[in-house]
RNA sequence: GAGGUUGUAGCUCAGUUGGUUAGAGCAUCAGAUUGUGGUUCUGAGGGUCGAGGGUUCGAGCCCCUUUAGCCUCCCCA
């Protein structure tokens, strides 16, 4: 016999690690609601060409195919056709619907837009939606990358109105209050990275600017500017980004801060800086990305009057984000505790016209993204967790068989009218083995339904922190076990 | 797509330059203990050493092939 596994990039998650998971969910999805955003759920499979073409040449390599069940290869000829296409689908990456024609859920942000785009009818926009489910990746795995992983998203579509971005920015930092991890919102725009691109007289190299920006966490300063210098900027041009980039932002973090600290009510001077360069420049793209995060943080500020978010938000041009979808603001969130090394945690931003690539065009949409996975491995080590997580029922009763067993069963169920999460060992095994079992499941009560007790009508209540035990009636059982 | 590394009991791992019958801890089961758990103590079961081939008198160990997991880069969450 084999040993029993499971397919490469997938996990099973254990009581206790589904508890703390759903505690992460429940606490997002209460604040969700609190926002106004509604549930949405979609299937784990869609259309193949729903999918393709839509994450990049690399991404539809990493979606997973669902292989057809040769449902409709009724005739002789299409079962030929079939073989043929076979052949053509091993010599990556060829797919064809008569082999596959449907495909697993990649992310939630595509099925939500063909969501939109099918229900438009029906919709009050502004549509604001939540959507926590799994997503499939074909990708090899590694440290934190799974095949099958949990997102969760909150969008709005149908508004262009900053308010939004500005009520995702709360939504971030009340989450992130009440799980207890200390972050750091890092804000920018896509019109400022545009505008950089303008500035030093490459639009043409917006992406690759963009993407070498993005790994500055990663590679550094000069990681970047190397990067750059491959891509094949001149150094003048180099020379410019790292003027807009990380120059004001160094010499001002040093000095004034360009960083803009909401709690603190720290100056905007960086953008200030920004501003008049793109001003002589005569660059509208990048006055208007500045305006966009002023607007922002002013929107932000008034709803952060009355809440006293512990976290801050920073202004950071050197915040890209890999995607290619983002218009205008973008957001990511990381860890600020200082023992913490993980990446993003969370990001976002606004996308104009996702739902033109199914034919909509003109909705302009906001949106944000919480990484749970990497967020229950942060709140794992700061050991935020509450306590009382761990354990699901409270009491258990002991089985001591014949007529007691019945009676057990009796005061079983009026512990749980009373609203107590108890169970029943459900064997008349050796009394030592049902202790055994107790202690291991970490119950807080024993109950002991005997002879003596069933002839009183009562119940012996053993503490199994203190090890004391008494005798007591179901009423004061039950006042017991609920403190 | 490129590279690194590891597969030995249910789990975590030892196993010497190749040498008798492959070990430990934990877990499981039984007993000390038939209404009192955690700590002990005693005993038991459990292995095609990932798979296939080769070298050798002899392979867990050396060589070749293959497969699976983990990790790094790319990319991404």
């Amino acid at each position: 016999m084999s040993k029993p596994s499971i397919p490469q990039g997938t996990r099973d998650f254990s009581p206790e690690e589904v508890r703390k998971r759903q505690y992460i969910l429940n606490t997002l999805k209460n604040i969700f609601e609190l926002y106004g955003f509604q549930p949405l759920e979609t299937p784990s499979m869609e259309n193949l060409v729903t999918l393709t073409g839509k994450y990049g040449e690399e991404g539809d390599r990493l979606i997973f195919k669902i292989l057809n069940n040769g449902l409709h290869e009724k005739k002789e000829e299409d079962k030929n056709k079939l073989n043929a296409e076979w052949n053509n689908v091993l010599s990556r990456p060829y797919s064809s619907p008569v082999v596959t024609e449907r495909a697993l859920r990649y992310d939630l942000t595509i099925p939500f837009a063909r969501y939109v785009v099918m229900h438009q009818n029906e919709l009050a926009f502004p549509f604001r939606r939540y959507q926590m489910q799994p997503v499939w990746r074909a990708d090899r795995p590694q440290k934190g990358r799974y095949r099958e992983f949990w997102q969760c998203d909150a969008d709005v579509v149908g508004s262009t109105s900053l308010i939004n971005e500005a009520e995702l920015l709360s939504i971030y930092m009340e989450a992130f209050d009440k799980l207890k991890i200390p972050v750091k919102v890092k804000i920018n725009s896509r019109k400022i990275l545009s505008a950089i691109a303008e500035y030093c007289g490459a639009p043409d190299k917006l992406v690759d600017i963009t993407v070498a920006i993005d790994k500055a966490d990663k590679i550094g300063q000069v990681g970047v500017l190397n990067e750059l210098y491959q891509k094949g900027l001149s150094d003048d041009q180099i020379a410019k980004v790292n003027y807009l980039t990380f120059f004001i932002r160094e010499s001002i973090l040093t000095q004034t801060p360009i960083i803009t600290d909401i709690a603190e009510n720290k100056s905007q001077n960086g953008l200030d800086i920004l501003e008049q360069e793109f001003e002589r420049n005569n660059i509208k793209i990048g006055l208007e990305g500045i305006n966009e995060i002023r607007k922002t943080i002013d929107y932000f500020t008034v709803l952060a009057e009355r809440k006293n978010f512990k976290s801050s938000i920073e202004i950071d041009m050197t915040l890209a984000r890999g995607l290619s979808y983002y218009t205008g603001v973008i957001v990511e969130v990381v860890c600020a505790h200082p023992d913490v090394k993980m990446g993003s945690i969370g990001g976002g931003g606004r996308y104009d016209d996702l739902t033109g690539l199914f034919g909509l065009k003109g909705l302009s949409g906001v949106g944000v993204s919480f990484g749970i996975d990497r967020i229950y491995d942060v709140m794992d080590e700061l050991k935020v967790f509450p306590e009382q997580l761990a354990v699901g029922a409270k009491a258990m009763l002991v089985n001591f068989g014949g007529d007691n067993e019945t009676y057990a069963l009796q005061v079983l169920q009026q512990i749980r009218v009373a609203g107590v999460a108890a169970e029943i060992y459900p064997d008349a095994a050796k009394f030592d083995k049902q202790m055994k079992y107790a202690n291991k499941r970490g119950f807080a009560y024993v109950l002991l339904p005997g002879d003596e007790e069933r002839q009183k009508g009562m119940v012996s209540v053993k503490n199994f922190t203190t090890g004391e035990q008494k005798m007591l009636t179901i009423a004061d059982c039950i006042a017991a076990i609920k403190g």
